[in-house]
DNA sequence: GGGGTGACCCAGT
DNA sequence: TACTGGGCCACCC
């Protein structure tokens, strides 16, 4: 599958890095992507997961307060919790899942 | 090339 | 806990 632009498609070369049972923050991919492309944002991660998250593990992005995306939150959560991602009442518990990719995943997206 | 649109984030109230 | 306002910036007209 041909992506519209290259930040694009490091944004969703992050998500698929992205272990069974861990999440990443949009913060925290943007900070990635930071460190490879010298700028994106958290805003930006969204749009782009919205526009193109369909075909990557879209359901281990939250947000920083781990809230699950808008308008998907049912789906994501039986996917997660299939995954045994723990749970404070609706809202992911990121202290125990959070991930972060090593810099052999950096480099990899760098590429 | 200018302006609107968000699956965000954080600090303040 | 819930709601604002300001900042953010790639994408799409």
């Amino acid at each position: 599958m041909t992506l519209p632009t290259e930040y694009a498609e490091a944004v969703l070369d992050i998500v698929d890095r992205i272990p069974e049972g861990r999440v990443m923050t949009y913060g925290m991919i943007a900070e990635v992507l930071r460190e490879v492309f010298g700028r994106g944002s958290a805003r930006t991660v969204g749009t782009v997961m919205s526009r193109y998250g369909g075909g990557v593990p879209w359901h281990r992005v939250v947000a920083s307060n781990g809230r699950l995306p808008p308008g998907h939150e049912a789906e994501a959560r039986a996917r997660l919790m299939s995954e045994d991602v723990p749970f404070r009442g609706q809202h992911v518990v990121l202290d125990e899942t959070r991930w972060w990719p090593d810099a052999e995943d950096i480099m990899a997206v760098e590429r």
